[in-house]
DNA sequence: GTCGAGTGAGAACGGTCGTTCTCACGACGT
DNA sequence: ACGTCGTGAGAACGACCGTTCTCACTCGAC
């Protein structure tokens, strides 16, 4: 097996096991026997544990907001369309089997205080989010700063639909996301 | 030193180290350290250390929800004037020395998975306060489902302004809260 | 064929954690 | 005064975790 291969199989793992059921519940040893490779290897590619973890995050950042982007850029409807879709795509998200909310916000509250590029990540993370929901906006004409209120809706449905175990608050967040839009101050 | 009182600084010590650090990263004996009493008596009042983080839980849920009715109830204003004190409550909690979000999302992310009851004490936290927020839009005449929504608003600013370590998105929620509560659809 | 470098598998090590045990001491009933 | 019971302080125990080490083995270079 290849670098690469050994790579992608240690942070498949990885996310598997440490979203599941958090980072300290899940031992470099599981990490190493879900992944099928040998400690020596594992620890050759990332040095430590705060090292796979940061890698984890990193890449699941980066594919959670592509994810997003695509499913929004398969929309083809109005700016605010686009804006609504964020939220059907929050919604299919959270009725996924194994849903357990905010990758960055369940680590931030774990290790967040000990592990400084864990809250950085986390924080990396959320801007990216806030500044995607804010050109969104901006192409549908709402109002200045809707954008981060966009992203308190969306961080709001994550905590929520994660600890009620409910799609259901993605259709409130969209809900109250058209408000926005169509509402007082802004341009429909 | 009578049961109750060291009941009383076991918990005071397990919040403060719970919520600044995480419970996992927080052992039996910091906390035995900070109590000042022996480790005989922790084991004694509370047989195991799920015990301690339950009974942690639950006060902190009790108080917290205490704090806020009682800072509402302070504001002798209109029923809409209740609601939105609700989000000045949480800029005031924001800006305080040691916030780092909402104890029982963290205590999920961190235990949720693998501690039943964590889990459920985090669900009921969050029902208490969708309830309360219910009881305080149906009092301002907002529409069916204004509760609902005025608790993602709560949860996201919650959540954000731990990541962003600032205390500003409880103004946005509270500015999105006054729409729901006068713009379409409500009886003013 | 022989040597050497790298690999696989897992044992080993140092540290920490949750929990229990030891043991000397002090208060109290008689 | 004396025995007894509960307490205080901390050592001890077993388990686990992150990380490193050992060692037999494979495979390519000469």
């Amino acid at each position: 097996m290849d670098t690469d291969a050994a790579r992608t199989r240690i942070l498949d793992a990885a996310e598997e096991l440490f979203y599941a059921q958090g980072v300290q519940a899940v031992g470099m040893d599981a990490v190493r026997t879900t992944a099928g490779v040998t400690l020596r290897r594992l620890y050759q590619l990332f040095p430590s544990k705060d090292d796979l973890v940061e890698a984890y995050l990193d890449r699941r950042d980066r594919r959670w907001l592509a994810d997003l982007a695509d499913h929004v850029d398969a929309v083809a409807g109005t700016p605010a369309g686009r804006v609504l879709a964020v939220y059907d795509w929050l919604a299919d998200w959270f009725a996924r089997p194994g849903f357990r909310g905010c990758a960055f916000v369940n680590s931030y509250g774990e290790l967040g205080a000990t592990a400084p590029g864990v809250a950085a990540a986390a924080r990396r993370h959320k801007e990216a989010l806030r500044d995607y929901l804010t050109g969104l906006a901006d192409d549908a004409g709402g109002p200045a700063g809707t954008g981060v209120r966009l992203a308190l809706l969306a961080e709001g449905a994550i905590t929520l639909a994660a600890l009620t175990r409910t799609p259901a608050p993605a259709a409130e967040a969209r809900e109250v996301a058209r408000l926005l839009l169509t509402g007082a101050g802004a341009r429909t």
